[in-house]
Formats: C-alpha cells, sequence, structure tokens
DNA sequence: AGCACGCCGACT
DNA sequence: GTCGGCGTGCTC
C-alpha cells in the first residue's frame, strides 16, 4: 500500500511533529525517514526532515496540507543518527527539529541539493571520433585536446586547461560539432589504499602496545575506554594505530579535538598515516568545503574526521571508532542554544553503533574518572613519557611577605634567566589576557564597571581600550575621572599584556612571545608562532590557557605558573577541578624532549590542602580527593544536575519568571519527590550584556526523577501562553552553578 | 523562529 | 486621516 501521511520535523522551537499528506505524484518515488521534503508551513515554506511515514490516514487528518516537494528520494540520515537525535533532544530536552538541523552543513539545511560541486566535462561528439586529426593541423591546440579525448574519452574542462588548451580553442571545437560540454557533479575524493604508514608509525612500549591491543580487541562492542596518560606519553600515537586497525577492515573513525587551533596539527600528524582519506571539519570551513566533507564522510570516501564539538554529528557510512581528544575539556559542551555536550553524546552515538569510544587526556574530568573508577569504563594507563624523560617537579613558590616585580618573584626571575642562558625556552602563564584586569581612579576609587555587565573593564594597551571580556563593550580610556575629574589612575592587576612588557624589558636579550587569543586573531598567525617556537631558539612563551592545550614544545624547560591562586575560591563547584587539569596541563609542557623540566607555582596560600596534593601527589591523587567531597556534599557526579535560566531587561521580570514557574510545577501531580530544587537565584554575574539572568538549579540523585522535572518544565515553558519578554533555557549537565 | 493581526501614537 | 510601534497568537 502507498504512503499516505508524513511525520516532519520543522526547524521551529516548537516540541510538535508536522503531519502532511503525499499527494500522488511522489508514489513512485516516497521519502523516508531521514529525507528532506518542502512543507508549507503557515505562509511560507520550511525544508523538514521526514520522521516517518504512515501508510494511511486517520479520519481527524483528512484535510492536511500536501507535502510540496520530495528533496530527497535517499535519506540523508541512516537509522542510528535519527536514533541519535531523538535521544539528544529529549535527554538535552531540546526541540527535536533543531536538533535534527546540526546534523546538515548550512547549505543541506537549507534545502540545497546534496551533491558534490558540479564540474564542466569535455567529450568527443561521433563526428569529433570519425575525425582525421590532421585536419586541426592549422590549430594546434583543438588537435591537441581531441588526442586527449580519444585517449580518456571524457576530460574536465579543469584537465583541459592543464593541457595548455585555453577557451577559445575549446569553444571552437564546440561550434565546429566536434565536442560537446556537459556538468556532471565530481567527488573530489578517490578510495586510495592505506598508506604504508611503517615509516612513521613509532615503536610503542608495554604499557602503549596493550592499550592499542585492548582496543582494537573490542571492536564492534560498545566499549568505553580511558586513555589516561601524563602529557608526553605518546597517546595520540596509540590511537592513530588503533584507528589504523579499525581503517583496515573499511570502517570509519571520527575523532574530536577541542578547538580548530589544534586542527592542523592534528591532520598534518593523521594524514602521515593516513594520506588524503583523512579530513578535517570545524566552523573556519566554507559552506562547499563542509558539504564536500559531510558527503565523503557520509558517503563512506573519506575514512578518518577530525574535528571540533560540532563533528559529533557527522553522519558517517560505517563508522568503527570514536576518539574523543583531551576528554576533560570544557569546549565540548555548547553553552547556548542546544546546550549539548559533543563527548555525552559521542558515547550515547557509540552505544547505538555498538562501537569503542577512547577518552583520551592526561587529566580525565570527575565523570570519565568516576566512572572509570566504579568499572563502567576501561582505564588504559600511560605512566612513562615516550622520550624517558621525567615528569616535571614543582616548585612551590610562597609569595607571603615577598617583594614582586610586576608579579614574578626573584625565584622565577632568576630561575627562567638561568634556563634561557643555557639556551632552554621558559613558559609563563597566566590566563589573563589584556594589560590589567582594571583601572582605578587613586583619588576618588572610582572603577572602570562595564556598563552592560556586573563587571570590570579590562585595559588594553594594543590597541589602547577598555574592553569588557563577558560582552561587546569596548570604549577609550578616560582622561580624567568620570567622577571626580582627577588624572591619577591606577592600572590594577595583571595581565598578559603587562607581563610581555615587564618580560621584553627584563630579557632583551631574548624575543618574548605572547600567545593569547587577542595575539593569535589573525588566521596563520598560530601557526607561525608554533613555528617560531618549533626553532627552539631560547625565547620566554607568554600566554593563557591557548598555551596548555596540546601543543608540544620540546625546548621548554621551565613553565612558571604566576598566579597558582585563581580560580581556587571560585564560586562554581568545578572551580578546582579546572584550576588542577589546567596546572597539570600547563605543568605538563615542561621537559617533554630528554631535557628534564620544573614547574613553579607561585601562590600566596602553597600551604592550601589542594595546591598541597597537587604539588606532592598528582592530578590523580588530587582528582580522588575532589570525588570524595562531591560525594559527601552530593554533587555531580554522585548527582544529576540541571539549571533553567531566565533573562530580561529587569531583574524582577526574571526573577518572577522562575518564581511563577516553580510554584506551577510544584502544584502538578507529577512532580518528582526526590529532587532538590535551588533557587531562584541570581546567576553569578546576575548582569551580563544588558540582561538580567536569574536560575534554577535542580539536582537528584536520579536520572529518572531529573528528566520528569524537565519534562514538567518543558512542557509549561513552550506553552504559548509563556511571556516573550523572558528568554529562558534549559541546561542538562551545567558546566558551573550552584 | 517567523509572520501575521491588532490596537495606540506622530506625521505627509 | 495613515505609517509603524511591538504585544499576542499560530503554524500540519
Amino acid at each position: 500500500m502507498s504512503i499516505e501521511q508524513v511525520e516532519v520535523l520543522v526547524p521551529i522551537p516548537i516540541l510538535e511533529k508536522f503531519s502532511y499528506l503525499l499527494p500522488a505524484q511522489f508514489q513512485d518515488n516516497p521519502p523516508s525517514p531521514g529525507s528532506r521534503v518542502l512543507v508549507p508551513f503557515g505562509r511560507r515554506n520550511l525544508v523538514g526532515v521526514v520522521w516517518d511515514v504512515k501508510k494511511n490516514i486517520s479520519k481527524k487528518d483528512r484535510k492536511l496540507k500536501n507535502i510540496k516537494e520530495v528533496l530527497d528520494h535517499k535519506p540523508l540520515l541512516n537509522k542510528e543518527s535519527l536514533e541519535l537525535a531523538d535521544w539528544a533532544s529529549r535527554y538535552y530536552h531540546y526541540p527535536l527539529g533543531d536538533v535534527i538541523s546540526y546534523f546538515f552543513p548550512p547549505p543541506i539545511r537549507k534545502g540545497k541539493e546534496a551533491k558534490f560541486a558540479e564540474v564542466k566535462f569535455l567529450e568527443l561528439t561521433s563526428k569529433g571520433d570519425f575525425l582525421n586529426i590532421d585536419d586541426l593541423s592549422k590549430a594546434p591546440n583543438q588537435k591537441k585536446l581531441i588526442e586527449a579525448l580519444k585517449d580518456k574519452k571524457e576530460l574536465s574542462q579543469k584537465a583541459a586547461a592543464a593541457y595548455g588548451v585555453n577557451t577559445s580553442s575549446i569553444n571552437a571545437l564546440i561550434d565546429k560539432g566536434l565536442i560537446s560540454r556537459y556538468v556532471r557533479e565530481l567527488s573530489p575524493y578517490k578510495k586510495e589504499e592505506v598508506p604504508d604508514a611503517s615509516s612513521v608509525k613509532k615503536k610503542l612500549n608495554e604499557e602503549q602496545k596493550f592499550a592499542v591491543d585492548s582496543i582494537v580487541k573490542s571492536e564492534n562492542h560498545n566499549k568505553v575506554f580511558l586513555l589516561n596518560g601524563i602529557t608526553g606519553s605518546g597517546k595520540t600515537e596509540v590511537y592513530l594505530q588503533a584507528i589504523q586497525e579499525v581503517i583496515k577492515k573499511g570502517k570509519q573513525a571520527l575523532i574530536l579535538i577541542p578547538e580548530i587551533g589544534l586542527a592542523p596539527q592534528a591532520e598534518e600528524r593523521f594524514k602521515k598515516y593516513f594520506g588524503e582519506r583523512v579530513l578535517s571539519f570545524h566552523s573556519a570551513k566554507n559552506d562547499r568545503e563542509k558539504v564536500d566533507a559531510w558527503l565523503g564522510a557520509s558517503k563512506g570516501l573519506i575514512d578518518i574526521i577530525i574535528g571540533t564539538r560540532s563533528s559529533v554529528f557527522m553522519p558517517m557510512n560505517d563508522i568503527g571508532i570514536i576518539v574523543i581528544d583531551e576528554e576533560h575539556d570544557l569546549s565540548y559542551k555548547q553553552v547556548d542554544r542546544f546546550r549539548y555536550s559533543a563527548r555525552d553524546i559521542a558515547l550515547y552515538r557509540a552505544k547505538i553503533e555498538k562501537i569503542p569510544v577512547v577518552l583520551a587526556s592526561a587529566t580525565p574530568s570527575l565523570e570519565t574518572l568516576n566512572n572509570s573508577l566504579e568499572g563502567k569504563y576501561e582505564i588504559l594507563n600511560l605512566t612513562k613519557r615516550a622520550t624517558g624523560a621525567s615528569l616535571p617537579k614543582y616548585l612551590p613558590i610562597d609569595l607571603r611577605g615577598k617583594e614582586l616585580k610586576e608579579g614574578f618573584s626573584d625565584e622565577l626571575i632568576d630561575a627562567s634567566e638561568e634556563e634561557l642562558k643555557k639556551g632552554n625556552q621558559v613558559l609563563i602563564f597566566l590566563n589573563r589576557r589584556g594589560y590589567a584586569p582594571s583601572l582605578i581612579c587613586k583619588t576618588c576609587g572610582w572603577l572602570s564597571n562595564c556598563d552592560r555587565c556586573d563587571a570590570l573593564m579590562t585595559i588594553h594597551k594594543r590597541p589602547p581600550k577598555l574592553q569588557c571580556h563577558h560582552c561587546e563593550s569596548q570604549k577609550d580610556e578616560p582622561k580624567v575621572c568620570p567622577s571626580c575629574q582627577s588624572n591619577d589612575f591606577l592600572s590594577y592587576g595583571y595581565g598578559t599584556e603587562r607581563i610581555e612588557e615587564f618580560l621584553t624589558n627584563r630579557f632583551s636579550q631574548f624575543p618574548v612571545l605572547r600567545i593569547d587569543s587577542d595575539s593569535t586573531r589573525k588566521k596563520e598567525s598560530m601557526n607561525e608562532y608554533l613555528g617560531l617556537i618549533n626553532s627552539g631558539r631560547p625565547m620566554v612563551l607568554l600566554g593563557t590557557q591557548l598555551l596548555a592545550k596540546g601543543h608540544h614544545f620540546p625546548n621548554v624547560t621551565l613553565v612558571g605558573i604566576l598566579d597558582a591562586d585563581s580560580g581556587l575560591f571560585s564560586a562554581d563547584f568545578r572551580g578546582s577541578e579546572r584550576v588542577a587539569q589546567l596546572m597539570t596541563q600547563v605543568a605538563g609542557r615542561a621537559g617533554r624532549d630528554k631535557k628534564p623540566g620544573k614547574a613553579i607555582l607561585q601562590s600566596y596560600c602553597p600551604d592550601h590542602p589542594q595546591i598541597e596534593e597537587l604539588i606532592k601527589g598528582s592530578y590523580e591523587s588530587f582528582a580522588k580527593n575532589l570525588l570524595l567531597e562531591r560525594k559527601s556534599a552530593k554533587s555531580p557526579p554522585f548527582t544529576f544536575l540541571a539549571k533553567i535560566q531566565a533573562e530580561s531587561a529587569n531583574s524582577y521580570v526574571s526573577r518572577d519568571f522562575i518564581k511563577a514557574l516553580i510554584n506551577k510545577l510544584k502544584k502538578s501531580k507529577a512532580y518528582p519527590k526526590d529532587i532538590r530544587v535551588i533557587g531562584p537565584l541570581p546567576a553569578i554575574m546576575e548582569k551580563k550584556s544588558g540582561v538580567y539572568r536569574w536560575e534554577l538549579s535542580v539536582l537528584s540523585g536520579s536520572r529518572n526523577s531529573l528528566h520528569k522535572f524537565l519534562d514538567l518544565s518543558q512542557a509549561s515553558l513552550y506553552n504559548p501562553k509563556t511571556s516573550k519578554k523572558v528568554r529562558w533555557s534549559i541546561d542538562v549537565d551545567p558546566l558551573s552553578s550552584i
């Protein structure tokens, strides 16, 4: 029996699916779940995705609207992708129609044909085929082209140009009726043999071998591995070799990396192993490149996709393994609109696909560590550095009672000088860009507050501006104090620009490289910096967390952490976890090659138990202690957390919105008993970008109860009667809060 | 999210 | 008298 009714997902923030009739003209070639269709919606037409097809219509649905057009006769998404979208929509409480759009690059989302670029081709006509080639002796270019076409049968116009044949010769031949031109879709990818990687393949130590074997053995099973290796222990080599085995079986691999900056490095390393069968995918690619990569991966023409967060949705023909590099990295969580965690989506995807996942990190997140300790994940430990070097030694410097020079203790300056003179590189870490985090009037105490946020504006010197790091605001540094007209200001605190100024003067005979999001804004600058660093010459590298992520600096022997205390007392319950990860990652930049390294930590509270643990113990012992704390505090990962936030132009409106919501929910019969609701409370920075934010945190020991609560909330929030003055959001497993 | 409808203030 | 402000309601 033919299909009559089609359920369609439409990209709008509505929870319902919409049903349409399938008119007779499409019956021969009907759409199936995962195909796109064009549907009338209100008074416009939208591109929707078919969710389900039904063989007969219920009586009440007789007067549904017709589908306007079927855009794909073969579905673009397979069953597994549809299942993943459905799960993600329910887990994150985000409309399915919006979730599904994350599975497509923008042009496909907008309804463009799912095709590779069309290329102009040339071929001989039958007249051309019978032509006596000597007839063209007066036109050597035309003759050359005809000969080439006799040999190759067809030639792209671009390839013809490579023969030195220009368009005028081509057009002349077309006019004579000897050749014809047509357009055809052309895949930019060729299925090639896996290159022989034996020359780039590194010899593995026992731990690495064991890790590779364990991963390879688990093919076709859903098993999660925590590849827990100290910095420099060769984690990448382990998953490269595991992936190689997967690729040999004709399957594909998906590798997630935290940020675009790491893509070129990663792609280069992968290409050495896998040649042109590797492709990276991230927001810097243009539409054509995105569509090509997307088609290549879904048709199985590309074996390996290396990508950032959104690549977790990349449809693949036959996926065999997923790797999440630096799995603890916060950039895997999207913090607006669809607030998903790419790591957690990857874990569920692997479950659907019945494939292994490798979570790689030197500083695993507490969730992952806990799952490993509970035996849900298999831990693969790499405890030795590939070069045989030891991990850097931590040297705490007690700042109490010390005279500092621009934030530096004498010990750190002297140690830096010593390393530089030995011809080594020094890395100074300060996670604060700009010149100074605040400007103060010495006369009246006026502060450089941002007008739109509850925050101070940071002083920048190059270019000279006050900048808010929480919104887009920028203004000139005032000449005189806006409050008392005095011109006596104090730049209070330190940022990387200021430290750069100091270091350039202090170590004038050595280059100082500042690496933060300001200095690497230009597209190629990060690569230029990396090139300079790799020259190995003695220099000072100064930077923010950009420096802590994944890069390999073999000549760095000293890491100086200017302010180890920042973040220690943050309001966020994840603060200390983050600090420990960052410190460990930064310190790990030192001594990666043969030379031993050390890390100097400047602190006003070196006897703080967390700093002590980090220095005397290890990240792992630190993290295990933190887990105990979280357990007794009943916070994640031992309970499940979600957050509902409201924002509006007025603080009271936001607060009352949340208040009204929770009061309404409490009256519901379905309100779960075993949840703990905290709030309404103002967000940590209540006013941000000109809006006031209030939130409700919900904790439960039961995922199920938490989700029941969120289902109730969602039903209430998506009600058309909900005020439009307030923007609200649901965040499951939020990054920060409480 | 759009896109309409609808009811109140300043303009040729 | 109309243009347009954004509040409200609806989309198979």
